[in-house]
DNA sequence: TTGTAAGCGTTATCAT
DNA sequence: ATGATAACGCTTACAA
């Protein structure tokens, strides 16, 4: 593999040159420039990793994460996955700073990225709200040269290195997959939901009633929101599956999964009703146990935490941008026998 | 993050002595290492890994990977991973050498041994046999001091780094789980079996059975060997599903899916045998399109060409050892919406 | 037993 | 516009 000193000496200049050619720093005679492209053309040159980032720990970068979530068991997993990077990359003298902010509320949103700022990141790491005040926020970071990635959920019409997370509306064309098959295409399905104000929760309905048109004996029933809520969750379930005693399957797109398992439970229907829910928290996976739930679609917390920051920190040293706009994590069914 | 230079300047010795102590090479004085460890410890010494992989240049590591599985498919997407791989380790100035033998012939895979330990690697991939000389062989190259990998399948008794591949016990319960699930838990099984010689194959199914005093609803309810041939496959299965009419659902646990499906569909009882199947590969995903196929269990090849590899090349440059003797792949569920 | 110095490939500063 | 040189953290051959 040539290095930039061989190329140096083949072009009969020096690597300082050469440098600036090829990461097109300062001015350089275009002749000479033109003989070192050539010459790096010809030997396929290739950055090597190890002396950028020896060279890059020089610059100290400082990363900052904005996440919501507190008291959510599925952002600790994530969490647990920042913290992991974090350790990596302090081997590259690389800090890193963390503040979780309340779900909703802009405001808050704003402050931490201000506060951050302050504090001098290089580079930031953010689940969005879904408001055209952080977009605008992300984009004057990205004209000062403070690179972001968006994970989880993304915020529209933002300039952003990308964003890394789940595929909603695949995964709830899976789900419906799934119902088809646990229902011998007969499903008739009662559909729990988070809220209709946020994006993921309905993104993942439209992926399911996407696939409704695929499966003839896919049906929803009724739908109900309960806000995340598991007490909610679990009074809206049981009227519904009262109600409704045709039903004979449900789909939980958000939160509230245990409240609402624990009133298909209390009607005595956790034998006849099929459940399909999302993520792999500590009641969910009591509940799979139980079999009382049949599936659960998992969006890989451990990549949503370790990639952001990766990218940010290959973006900053060689300059490499994520080959995609869209990272997606991978769609994963879970069944009881796979959980862990 | 401390390095080795500052613990150097505090115990008032050079950096050389420091090495000797951490890296445990050479003799030092009791004193000076005492010292020197405690400072270590004191300042949670970890080494740079950047700084490693740089100085680890210099020896321009050689690996060498044997795999059989010439013409299969699966084979190849494990292929690809290893061909990433090599490209990434070729800016540590690492090569890598890639032997592809007969799937039977232990003989074989002796010679491409020899073959590549000559050529001077530093250390083996391998798919292995199951056979004794193929482990006192790998049990050699450790004591000559070139560290192996297994990969894919795994041979008992030999001193390598550790095992990168399915856990196939576990595969074959999720299997059963979703039989279990698809067939509303009254699930008459016929098994299409590759080999009762191959230890992956047999693992798959002592796995399933595993699961069946769980689900007393799920039964055998006869078993067939094609030896991962579609055009026995397909003989044998038809006899089968024509023998036993209250057959409602067939596990591949091997090859020959395809001629399997291609059965079934003859028989004109695709639409009420449920089928599950092994790894994503060009026919397995036309049958899934077609709801032949309800779900296919992965095992993730991009990562058994990648891992072994990076575990080689870390243990051989920074001495760490992976966390385990068995390094499992994801016990991946796939259907129809989530097979690309 | 310990120290010195060169080298891995890149980046950055200073001088010319 | 270009060159020289030091620095990043670690390894290693050689000298003391």
């Amino acid at each position: 593999m040539a290095t930039m000193k061989e190329i140096a000496e083949l072009a009969g200049v020096s690597r300082g040159t050469v440098d600036r050619v090829l990461n097109k720093r300062g001015a350089v005679n275009a002749k000479t420039e033109e003989k070192i492209l050539e010459i790096a053309r010809a030997l396929d040159y290739r950055p090597n990793k190890a002396g950028i980032a020896l060279a890059a720990q020089k610059r100290k970068y400082k990363f900052g994460i904005i996440m919501f979530g507190i008291g959510n068991p599925f952002f600790d997993d994530v969490c647990a996955a920042f913290t992991e990077a974090t350790n990596e990359l302090s081997e590259y003298n690389c800090s890193v700073l963390v503040r979780r902010t309340s779900a909703f509320g802009v405001e808050d949103q704003l402050d931490a990225i201000d506060d951050l700022v302050e504090k001098g990141i290089n580079g930031l790491v953010i689940a969005p709200q879904n408001n055209q005040a952080i977009a605008d926020k992300i984009n004057e970071l990205w004209e000062a040269g403070i690179p972001t990635v968006t994970f989880n959920t993304d915020v529209p019409g933002c300039k952003r290195l990308c964003y890394v997370g789940s595929n909603y509306h695949k995964c709830g064309q899976t789900a419906a997959g799934l119902m088809n098959l646990f229902c011998n295409g007969d499903a008739r399905v009662g559909i729990v939901n988070g809220s209709k104000q946020i994006l993921c929760h309905t993104e993942r309905i439209a992926g399911f009633c996407d696939r409704l048109k695929e499966y003839p004996g896919l049906s929803i029933v009724d739908s109900i929101e309960n806000n995340d809520d598991d007490f909610k969750s679990y009074d809206l379930t049981k009227e519904m599956i009262d109600k409704h005693p045709e039903i004979n399957a449900l789909y939980f797109a958000a939160g509230g999964t245990y409240g609402g398992c624990k009133a298909v439970i209390a009607a005595g229907r956790d034998k006849d009703i099929k459940i399909v829910t999302f993520d792999k928290i500590a009641t969910t996976v009591e509940m799979m146990r139980l079999g009382v739930i049949s599936a659960t679609i998992c969006q890989q917390p451990e990549v949503q935490g370790a990639l952001p920051l990766k990218i940010l920190f290959d973006y900053l040293t060689i300059g490499e941008k994520p080959a995609t706009d869209h990272v997606y994590t991978q769609t994963e069914i879970r069944i009881c026998e796979n959980i862990d």
